[in-house]
DNA sequence: ATCCCGCTTTGACCCAGATCAATCAGCAGA
DNA sequence: TCTGCTGATTGATCTGGGTCAAAGCGGGAT
């Protein structure tokens, strides 16, 4: 049950994550200098990697695995603001707390940046400060999505939604240009119900929904095959517009 | 009824917003540059300023008024996805078109730069890329701050987070420790149940509710009096916690 | 004055999703 | 094989906020 919690440590020019993590547009010698500030950390599906309102003394990219930022109210209701995938980044430069819990969903691999001298590096290399700029633009965009899911959509349509941003996102299907999908989902129903703004009641009653109606089979709880994925956009509601028949 | 739609052309210098806009942290000289791809627009309340999917030639800030952030389903429901006051900014280096709806939601003067040239500024003179970042850094906690809202709150709460949010941005209380603020409402009840995630017949109904209780004050539909604004705070739901009494 | 017209309020009713509760399925450990 | 536990499903009922409808209220134009 107890793995050890050290990853081997890794060369930058083989990492998984190199043309799209905040360091995809450093040059070799950049590089270098990174790899000195840098350090892996392993966490187990659940453990906690930061409590919001704790001092976190690094940023980091997520290499492989799916972690979690969630807000949590004093009564226990609990939204979650971030879904992190391989090659995201947490953390921010010029703060020492983090005002979310950082959660791994499931095994997951951090590259860590120690905070001072990465802060140093913002200011002297501008790749990555550059870099940084174009992921936080991007994370923004996607999170004024999400608020149009969360403050608008349905329950059908949240749920639908979901699955074609994971579906989109699944490195499997992203160089592919199928209809059809078949992706692990990386959630719990809780999560998901987290994720929405919805109950996990509500979670389940939908996917069973979606499946009655064919637009997704489930081979056992946690694997989802999308048999055609513009019928899943459609019921997320977004403009497909694509869908030429034929 | 019709005004003009120029505003007189303003040196940076006293520039109101000069200190908390992408410019703050330009140097003089930097300031000049600027200075010369700069334009000013102005806009009546009411007016669009783009269109989601427009191209949008020029970045901006907001000098003063409001101005909206808003998306649009196909079938008509709308979610306000941003809330422009003095001092934001609105658009993407390195983007053509907008992804939302840009608004003036009160008459509005935007200090605009050509796209082009800021793009090159940002290359080459690092005070402004390294605004721009803590600026996205910042509403993008926003954000997801906002995502809570969507998701868990009730209407009351929504409609009590929304006041406090305003309330505490009104540039008169923000340099005053006061209980008790006054400050202008820039939105209709439609604006704001489109903020929410509500109707604008809940929104009217909550207000009133909050009037009842006496959380607020109306002066007129549109200018409020919260005579202790950490009763407010706990409407919203929000960790006040400060709120030391006597 | 008075008549619009856009915004707001208020009421009556309804329904999507929450809540409460039971059951089920898969899996690790004894 | 059984037992216990965690997560998922399904059912029955309740309710907050949506929907539909009807007034109220200013403020500008005639």
């Amino acid at each position: 049950m107890l793995k050890t919690n050290i990853a081997p440590p890794q060369d930058c020019s083989d990492c998984p994550i190199r043309h799209r993590a905040v360091c995809a547009r450093c040059e070799p010698d950049e590089l270098k200098l990174l790899e000195e500030v840098k350090y892996y950390r392993s966490f187990e599906a659940g453990q906690t990697v930061v409590w919001s309102g704790d001092k976190m003394d690094f940023v980091a990219s997520v290499v492989s695995g799916v972690a979690t930022l969630t807000q949590t109210m004093e009564d226990g209701r609990r939204q979650m603001v971030g879904l992190l995938l391989p090659s995201d980044f947490v953390g921010r430069p010029g703060r020492h707390g983090s005002p979310y819990d950082v959660t791994a969903v499931s095994d997951l691999v951090m590259c860590c940046f120690r905070k001072r001298p990465f802060e140093q590096m913002m200011e002297t290399t501008p790749h990555i400060a550059q870099r940084l700029l174009e992921m936080t633009l991007d994370e923004l965009d996607a999170a004024r999505e999400w608020m149009l899911v969360l403050g608008r959509k349905t329950a059908r349509e949240k749920i639908a939604s979901l699955l074609s941003i994971i579906a989109r996102r699944d490195p499997v299907f992203s160089h592919s240009d199928q209809r059809s999908v078949t992706f692990n989902l990386p959630l719990t129903r809780e999560a998901m119900a987290d994720y929405l703004g919805l109950t996990l009641e509500t979670v389940s009653r939908q996917i069973s929904a979606l499946k009655r109606d064919g637009i997704i089979q489930l081979e056992g709880k946690r694997r989802v095959h999308v048999p055609d994925l513009d019928l899943l956009l459609e019921e997320a509601g977004d403009d497909s517009d694509g869908g030429l028949p034929s």
